[in-house]
DNA sequence: AAAAAAC
């Protein structure tokens, strides 16, 4: 079925060609605070000041040249509703209020306006001119690009506060006084109790995703670093949703902000196919589920981002992939930084065709032309469903989503179906001549022959977890040898045949690699090359290169 | 029945 869904949509805007459809999309201004008070319970379309008819370009928005002529190089002449609505009051200093979903273009609402007036003024050592909250670090990381993106003809200073990574270089260009700062909260704040930060020369506070900092329980920690930033800052906050704790936050920290809402579209020219499909509720189940989905797409699956409710699922999933000689990688929160950057970079540049997900995934990653999601695990939340499809079908291009469905995965397919306001079909293929792994399909119990499997998927989370590989760990595939050594002679190598490649499976099967990879030092865990021979995938050799 | 984030 073809359905159309509104977090798809708007995402297009980041693509080149998708920023002049902003048809259907309305952006509510209302301008004074009476005005706001007056109709904040109840805000109807005769309330609403369309803009998005009355702004056509970016010229009119007063941005500098400098920033204009970087935009219009990244290939946008139209500005998005948030950012034909934001743009012009962020320029004049004031407050915004932006209530917009990620993808709607709301990076660029505040990165553009900051660009411009960063040009007046210089950065001191440690005292940052402008702060930019984050909730996940590859969204602050995403934020950076932008500023890369949009700042080429400035000089700008940018520094990425984030976990996970050294202080020593992040410590070097606070130092160096920086312009822009992105910041996860818990780093930022590490910094500013080791006291290598002055938060009193803040000319400009950007929070973002605020709905999803409460659903992670950032709050406290926002309205600790909003009381350390002078109050004569201008503040830009943004958010999908209000909830109460959020309107609480806004009514405490930003002055007479412009409220600027999108609202979602009912349709849109961006569309997913959205398929269910059956499955037993057993994890080995699901796994061959998947398998045959995957290899029923063929050609067709360019790329998928596969998502699972879990870590510990994320990581067995990704572990049985390439034990099944999937081209797959791994993207969850307990992961080291390093191999999170890795993975996320190796999807996006197309090296990686397979990438196992938490939900950190979900929201506001910008990977274009991702062409399948599938949801491994259903999701509890219905609203996450949306954020998950909302990865592919992107950019004006069409994408599939395939969701398993087991017995008691009822009740959420239900929220889901509800939210979206559509039943969702079920998938009428064919997967039943697709591999030997339909002999386990459905079986109630476990057969002997696959018992060992069983017992391995069964082991606590810690040895089973996969670490995605270090490049320090790995002595044979060095930086220098993968510059040599171009991806594509990988590819190029004969690939097993049909019949070796079911030989191996079973060999692996079998136990004897389990084994090893068993008793391994956790450190040196590399379960994903262990039997593989020669074979080892390509994202593996190109870790090293960050 | 979860994930995310500082050490």
């Amino acid at each position: 079925m073809q359905l159309s869904v509104d977090i798809c949509n708007t995402k297009s805007y980041l693509a080149g060609t998708g920023w002049r459809r902003s048809a259907p999309l309305t952006a509510l201004l209302l301008r004074s605070t009476a005005e706001r008070e007056q109709r904040r319970h109840s805000v109807s379309d005769t309330d609403v000041q369309e803009i998005t008819q009355q702004v056509t370009t970016f010229e009119e928005l007063g941005l500098s040249p400098k920033v204009l002529s970087a935009v219009i190089d990244a290939g946008y002449t139209q500005p998005t509703p948030i950012q034909a609505g934001a743009i012009p009051h962020a320029l004049e200093g004031k407050d915004v209020l932006g209530i917009a979903q990620t993808g709607t273009g709301k990076t660029a609402a505040f990165v553009l306006p900051m660009i411009t007036r960063l040009e007046k003024g210089r950065a001191r050592a440690r005292m940052p001119r402008t702060l930019i909250l984050e909730p996940t670090r590859e969204l602050a990381a995403q934020v950076e690009e932008n500023f890369v993106k949009y700042g080429k003809n400035h000089r700008l200073n940018i520094s990425l506060l984030i976990g996970g990574v050294s202080f020593d270089e992040q410590l070097k260009k606070l130092e160096r006084g920086a312009d822009v700062l992105i910041a996860t909260p818990g780093r930022l704040l590490d910094h500013f109790e080791r006291g290598k930060l002055l938060l009193t020369g803040v000319e400009i506070l950007v929070i973002d995703e605020a709905d999803r900092m409460l659903d992670m329980g950032f709050i406290p920690d926002i309205e600790r670093i909003c009381k350390l930033i002078p109050f004569t800052r201008q503040t830009l906050f943004f958010s999908a949703t209000m909830p109460p704790e959020i309107t609480k936050l806004t009514e405490q920290f930003l002055q007479a902000p412009v409220r600027i809402e999108v609202a979602k579209p009912a349709t849109t020219n961006a569309s997913i196919t959205q398929k269910l499909v059956k499955s037993g509720s057993k994890p080995w189940d699901k796994r061959d589920r998947l398998r045959q989905l995957i290899r029923a797409e063929g050609d067709e699956l360019k790329n998928a981002i596969i998502f699972c409710n879990r870590k510990t699922e994320v990581a067995t999933l990704f572990r049985s992939l390439v034990r099944h000689e999937f081209d797959a990688g791994a993207l969850h929160g307990d992961m080291d930084q390093r191999s999170r950057t890795t993975m996320l970079e190796n999807f996006r540049k197309g090296k990686l065709r397979l990438l196992v997900a938490s939900d950190v995934a979900a929201r506001g990653l910008d990977i274009p032309d991702v062409s399948h999601v599938f949801n491994f695990d259903i999701p509890i939340h219905a609203d996450d469903y949306v954020h998950r499809i909302g990865r592919t079908g992107r950019a004006g291009r069409s994408g599939k989503a395939f969701t398993l469905v087991t017995k008691s995965d009822k009740k959420y397919l239900q929220s889901i179906e509800k939210l979206i306001g559509e039943d969702v079909d079920w998938y009428d293929g064919d997967l039943s001549t697709l591999g030997p792994e339909d002999e386990h399909e459905e079986k109630p119990s476990r057969g002997k022959a696959g018992s060992k499997r069983n017992d391995r998927d069964r082991k606590p989370k810690r040895e089973r977890e996969a670490r995605p590989p270090k490049a320090e760990a790995q002595p044979e595939a060095p930086v220098a040898a993968e510059a040599t050594q171009p991806v594509e002679s990988h590819r190029s190598a004969p690939a097993p045949r049909p019949a070796e490649r079911k030989d191996r499976r079973d060999n692996i099967r079998s136990g004897n690699e389990d084994r090893r990879s068993r008793y391994r030092d956790r450190d040196d865990d590399m379960p994903a090359v262990v039997g593989f021979g020669d074979d080892i995938p390509d994202f593996m050799k190109i870790v090293g290169k960050v």
